[in-house]
DNA sequence: GTTCTTACA
DNA sequence: TGTAAGTA
């Protein structure tokens, strides 16, 4: 009985293909011990270990054809750097995950938000939010295609972000994404009227806002700063495509209703 | 039945 | 990297 073993062999112990054991042969960073009388390759317990090292350089992300030049003339020091490398490389993705993760939340989230309390008005309480300005342009300008890739500044993810129109009364309308820090615009935090409205076409949205100034009138509400809108496109990934607009306006407090109050004071602004 | 080589997507 | 064909 031979101590050492075939290559299907290998690939059972070690978890791998025996095509890319046969590949790590052709890059030089495996050779089998020997081979027998019928061409059969066969491997032992020193290339049982070669082949861990090697599928451990290949999950730090060392691609084959390096492999060789790291297990013949890397020192201590080298392969401390390549884990360090990738253990940052690592993080990254981790982050990049953490976001997703959160991402999908959020969806979830909006989208049971946005399906049972369509066209309902509420009261939300936002603290000041800041803004990062991203397109700037006449109100009467439609934002086409080719407006966006010229004009637009670079902002990663920007379709999976709440995009705010800042309508101030001007004939100038802004586009922002939120942000941590202080940037271009901020909001200042209290209650803030808020619609959530699914529409087909974006020519509704004229009507939409003055229903919205309608509704904020007819119930006293003394609105100050400029109006809000808020567009969630990812919602339409539920809807046909249908747009998600959220018309948001700062209220001033109102001292008459103290107490008894109807209206949804969710807090359940990101 | 297993492996080998070669070729291909 | 996986899969397939044709051999040994």
């Amino acid at each position: 009985m031979k101590s050492e073993i075939t290559i299907s062999e290998l690939a059972k112990l070690m978890n791998v293909s025996v095509h890319q054991i046969r590949y790590f042969e052709e890059k030089g960073v495996l050779e089998p011990a020997y081979k027998d009388n019928n061409q059969y390759r066969m491997y032992s317990t020193e290339q049982v270990y070669q082949l861990a090292h090697i599928l451990l350089l290949r999950k730090l992300g060392v691609p084959v054809h390096s492999i060789k030049e790291c297990m013949t003339s890397f020192s201590a020091d080298q392969y401390r750097q390549l884990l360090q490398r990738s253990l940052r490389e690592i993080e990254g993705e981790l982050l990049r995950l953490e976001q997703l993760q959160q991402f999908i939340k959020k969806v979830l989230h909006e989208q049971q938000n946005s399906s049972s309390r369509s066209r309902q008005y509420q009261i939300k309480r936002r603290d000041t939010t800041y803004f990062t300005c991203w397109i700037e342009m006449d109100s009467s300008t439609i934002l086409d295609a080719k407006l966006l890739a010229e004009q637009a500044k670079r902002v990663p993810n920007l379709f999976e972000s709440d995009i705010h129109y800042i309508y101030d009364g001007s004939s100038i309308v802004s586009l922002y994404t939120e942000t941590q820090t202080p940037d271009d615009f901020s909001l200042p935090g209290g209650n803030y009227l808020s619609m959530q409205s699914l529409i087909n076409e974006e020519n509704e949205l004229k009507h939409l806002i003055e229903q919205f100034y309608d509704y904020a009138a007819a119930q006293s509400y003394v609105i100050s700063g400029p109006l809000i809108l808020i567009e969630k496109s990812y919602l339409s990934l539920f809807s046909n495509n249908k747009l998600h607009y959220e018309l948001q306006v700062l209220i001033e407090t109102v001292a008459t209703s103290e107490g008894g109050n109807d209206h949804d004071y969710g807090t359940d602004n990101d």
